[in-house]
This record gives C-alpha cells, structure tokens and sequence, in this order.
RNA sequence: GACCUCGUAGCUCAGCUGGUAGAGCAUCUGACUUUUAAUCAGGGGGUCGCGGGUUCGAAUCCCGCCGAGGUCACCA
C-alpha cells in the first residue's frame, strides 16, 4: 500500500516487531526502537501531542499526551535527549456551541477560539479556560510538557513562510489529498475533482471584517499577498500574511507543517485519525511530499470508555470528563498506570462505580510485588514511569477507605484507631491520600452508597415491633450509655442480647440477626449495614441513643 | 466498502517477545462466641467463538469463517 508502512507503527507490526533494546517485550520498547530506526542520531527528540481546547479535555484526549510521555521516558531511559511538545491547537475555528454554553454563542461560529469570550467570563477567552484546567491536571499528574499555544504562534507570524510554500504548491496539495478520497465520496459531496484542483486554497483566514473564517479567497500573488473577501460584510482586502497574520493552514496541512517546523520524531493519534485513509494518512503523504520530511513515527491509540457508559464522550455533547475530576477518585500514579500498563491499541475503561475497587487492588498488588523485588522488568517500568517509587507503606484498601471513611465520618484519627483495633494494616500516609478520594467517590459519585444515620427516629418501623423486640433494644441503649464501651465489648454484647437459654444455636442466630436488622432499620433505615459494633463504636452516640429511643 | 479491536469460569475481565489456563465478584465448605455490606482458609466451575495452518509445543503467531463493537467529517 502506501510507502507510510514504514513508518506506520499500528498494532499488528508492534505485535510482531522483533524484540527491543529493552528486552522487556513492552510495547513502548517496540516504537522507541522504530523512531531510533527512521530517526537516528538525533541531538534531541521530539514526542509530541497536540489537542484543541474547543470544550472541557477529556481523559480520551489525555491518552494522546500518555502515550507520547511512554515514549519521552523510553527515549530517555536509553541516553537520549527528549522534550514532550504539547501543542493547543486553539487557533482552530470555533465550530459548534456546546452544551450548557449560552446558545448566543454562535455568533462567535467561524472565529478562532482564542477570539471567543470565556462563557462565564473568567478566563481571558474560551480556550484558555480549558487550557487551564487540564495545565493544573498535568501539574497535579507530575507531567511536565513544553506548551505551545498555536495561536501565539501563528498570529507571530511564524509559519508565514511554510504557508506561502503551501500555497505555492496548492495544486500538489490538492493532488494528495484527492488521492485519498473515494469516488463514492466524492459524489456524496458534490466535489468534483477538476474544480477542486483549480480552486483549492488550502487556508483559512480570520477575516479582519468579522472576525470569522467566512471568506472567499480571490487571488494569491505567489508570494505572501492575498486577495480575499470577507462573506459576512461583503468586504474585499488584500493582505500580505507576513504583516498581517490572520490565516492558518487547514487541520491536515497544519499538522504536516508542524512536523517540520518542530522536527517531530513521534506522535500518536487517535483511532479516529488512524483509520487506513484518514488523516494521518493523508498528513504522512503531505509531510513527505509537501515538506520533504518523513512523517514521524505513529502510534494509534483506542478509546478509553468509563464502566457504565457508552457511547464516545466529546465536548459538544456536555458529557466530557476531565483528567482533574478523576483526580477526585484515582491517585495520580494509579490513574496513570492505568494508562500505561494496556497497549495503545487496546480500549480500556475508567470506572466511577464499584470497579474502581479493583483498579485499586490491582494497583496494590503491583506495587507491592514491586517492594518484595518479585515483579517482571516490564512491570517495573510501567511501575517507574507511572511515578511509583518503592516505599514501605501498606495502602489502605480503597474498598475499605470507603467502608471505614464513612462510618468514621472522615475523621482519619478515628480511622487510624478503628484500622488499629480492627487489625486493617495500612499505613498513616495512605489513608490520608486515600480518604478524600473515598469521600469524593462516594459523596459524589455514588451517593446511593451512603449509609446515613436518619435524622429522627423510625417509628413507623418501631410502632410494629412487640414487647420483646423493644426490650432488646433497650437493653442496647443501656449498654450504649456507658462510656467506655469498645469495640469489642459492643461486639461480645450486641450478640449476647438476643441469647436466650431456650434457643437452640440456631434459633439463636436467627434471634440474633432478627435483632440486627432492627437495629439497622431504627438507625439507616435498611435491613444490614456496617458491622454493627464497628458501627456502633464509631458513630455520633448522643444521636444513636435518640433514634434508639422507643 | 476500507481499516481496527474484541469474542477466555455464572458475571467483569487479566493473560504483552508461544512453554502444563488466572484474578476479582458470585457460589459451596470450614474457622473466628458471628447466615451483619471491615475478615481468613479451602473447594467446585472453562474442549480459551468455529475451522484450518506453522511449531516439539498455540488462548498466544498465520489464513478463513461466524458473532459483537468501533473508526473512516475540522470532534481522542
């Protein structure tokens, strides 16, 4: 097929690529290997990634600059000299207002997104607000990217010279580009290939009349002036982009310039992207016989889907979530990890239900394989580059964070105390970094978790209790008014109420759990809950003797 | 149509350079004064979608087929 092949790092030539330098079998070894092939030698090495800030950056967005970091720090594990170029492409037309954005805003369709007002006016345009928000994620994740903000860069008038060089080559622009394109599509869009040729100008102008990428191009003088007219006002002007920076190359030719100018090495895509025939195809032929250049080496990379979720998240649906907010429930290296340890081409899910627990244990698992010195290299180096340093702590289960959180109420003291008498090993510092995670999880993201005291007391549930029933309960409150009860005492007599002589054993666990459930009906209203002397112990005990107040 | 991914225990999935099938949950048995949504120990449960091929050996590589999903528009 086409020449790219050689270049083209999709999944299956990862999978039968030989086996690295590293010799760990990991694929980042594989591609690292590949960029060293195509380009080797380099004074310094250039992974990149880019995203337009049009709506909130999701964390299907931050896989791209995940798997450009794997390859900075597999470059860098082996000699060489790396920076992570992050690109915002902000100076992308603002094509369609999102949900929950004022539906005015489109008046401001077709302007650069660096020229579009922050909707709630605290940010100094709509870009920089999402900028900002995923910049802080990355500095909360200990990633560190070499930004750059394309608006700056092209209105600075940088790129003048590549783009006259597109323009001066627009039919050969046109060439490759209907090369990828089928007839069947063609048709379906009403272009014909020789009136694309000889129109084709591969540019968009901001005009200076509105503001907006409306505009017809009339001429271009072969150097840097060109003639064009602006659709909304009906304005005609001619410009010289040296002077006056206000056009941009379209997405494919833009990438391709970019390549070149930064002098890329690797850069990974989505699946959107990197479909035979799509846009990585078409920038790889352009870089090559446009500008000359090899493309760099490529990576797609799948989706990442959240259990319970379907269907692809983008900004303009309102349903995007951000690497910041999984920050609430996921540890930065835990969150990272989860994006290092699969392949790029697998999809993998992120979890805001009880799946979370078992990212979590997994993640412990690891860790502590790592401490014990029993882990494989690969799994040591997805371990390092995740920022997990050996340290000689016992997490504190997530599960039990949430468990033991809230029936503490957060308190981590009391945590401390109930993990000690409990005999949960973990260690100070852990539950400290975990418990507000716990707290968002359940607080937030799973409220239908929360176990609540009531408020008052259940006496509709009471009213149909008998006499001894209620005299069980009774006898609770009194052991309940005594100070000093500990857990273990509260756990020896909440199973010694309900005894009785008479009973048999199992008469007498049927008592027991009988008992228990009434319990948990006066206090939360469900028929089980927390262990109760646990739960009993921890819990606010002036409140608890009110809603046992028959 | 092109390309990609997935199809492994009841459920959710690990199994990445080929070497005697794994985890969690669920289930069962037992222990802890306990059939309580903070435990522990152990057991059962899979012809790894189907059919070929390569190999001493394949869930793992190759080919074909079936099934599910995805991407091909400037939306990762």
């Amino acid at each position: 097929m086409s020449q790219d092949q050689a270049f083209d790092v999709s999944t299956s030539s990862v999978l039968n690529a030989p086996q690295g330098e590293a010799g760990d079998g990991l694929w980042v070894g594989r591609v690292a290997d590949k960029v060293l092939e195509v380009f080797p030698d380099q004074p310094l090495y250039t992974c990149a990634a880019g995203i337009s800030p049009s709506g909130i950056v999701h964390f299907g967005n931050f896989r791209d600059v995940m798997t450009s970091y794997a390859l900075a720090r597999e470059l860098e594990a082996r000699g060489k000299k790396v920076r992570l170029l992050f690109s915002w492409d902000e100076y992308d037309r603002f094509r369609k207002v999102p949900a929950g954005v004022d539906p005015s805003f489109s008046r401001y369709i077709g302007m650069p997104l660096t020229g579009v007002p922050d909707p709630e006016g605290t940010y100094p345009s709509y870009a920089r607000r999402f900028e900002v928000e995923f910049e802080e994620a990355m500095r909360a994740l200990g990633i560190t990217l070499d930004y750059r903000y394309q608006t700056q860069e092209y209105t600075s008038g940088r790129y003048a010279d590549q783009i006259a060089h597109v323009l001066q080559h627009r039919e050969q622009a046109a060439e490759i580009q209907l090369r990828f394109k089928t007839e069947k599509g063609n048709q379906e869009k009403g272009l014909d290939p020789d009136t694309f040729r000889r129109t084709y100008f591969p540019v968009t102008v901001y005009s200076r009349f509105s503001g907006a990428d409306k505009v017809e191009i009339l001429s271009y003088d072969g150097g840097t002036k060109l003639t064009y007219r602006c659709l909304l006002t009906d304005k005609v002007e001619q410009i010289d982009f040296k002077e006056t920076p206000i056009v941009k190359l379209p997405w494919k030719l833009d990438w391709a310039m970019r390549w070149r100018e930064e002098q890329v090495h690797f850069e990974p895509a989505g699946k959107d992207h990197g479909t035979a025939g799509g846009s990585h195809d078409v920038n790889s032929a352009l870089a090559r016989e446009l500008f000359d250049r090899p493309a760099p080496v490529f990576q797609c990379y799948e989706f990442v889907g959240i259990q319970g979720m379907n269907g692809k998240m983008s900004g303009s649906k309102g349903n995007a979530i951000s690497p910041g907010t999984l920050l609430d429930i996921y540890e930065p290296e835990l969150l990272k990890w989860l994006y290092l340890r699969r392949v790029p081409m697998q999809s993998f899910n992120l979890a805001f239900d009880t799946e979370i627990y078992r990212q979590y244990d997994e993640f412990d698992r690891e860790v502590a394989g790592l401490r014990r010195g029993d882990s494989s290299p690969a799994q040591q180096k997805i371990l390092a580059f995740s920022g997990v340093a050996p340290k000689d702590e016992t997490p504190l289960a997530f599960k039990q964070a949430v468990a033991l959180g809230q029936i503490t109420q957060w308190q981590e003291d009391k945590l401390s105390a109930l993990a000690e008498k409990s005999g949960i090993p973990c260690s100070a510092p852990s539950a400290a970094r975990r418990l507000p995670k716990a707290k968002a999880w359940l607080t937030t993201y799973n409220p239908e978790e929360i176990i609540a005291l009531r408020t008052e007391p259940h006496l509709d549930y009471a009213g149909a209790m008998d006499e001894k029933r209620r005299a069980h309960i009774a006898k609770l409150r009194a052991i309940l008014e005594e100070d000093s009860a500990s857990i273990a005492a509260l756990e020896e007599q909440v199973y010694a109420i309900p005894k009785d002589p008479s009973l048999s054993e199992k008469e007498t666990k049927l008592a027991q759990r009988a008992f228990f459930k009434d319990v948990y009906q006066l206090l939360i209203t469900r028929d089980a809950g927390p262990r109760l002397s646990t739960f009993l112990w921890a819990v606010d005990r002036a409140h608890v003797l009110r809603l046992l107040t028959l």
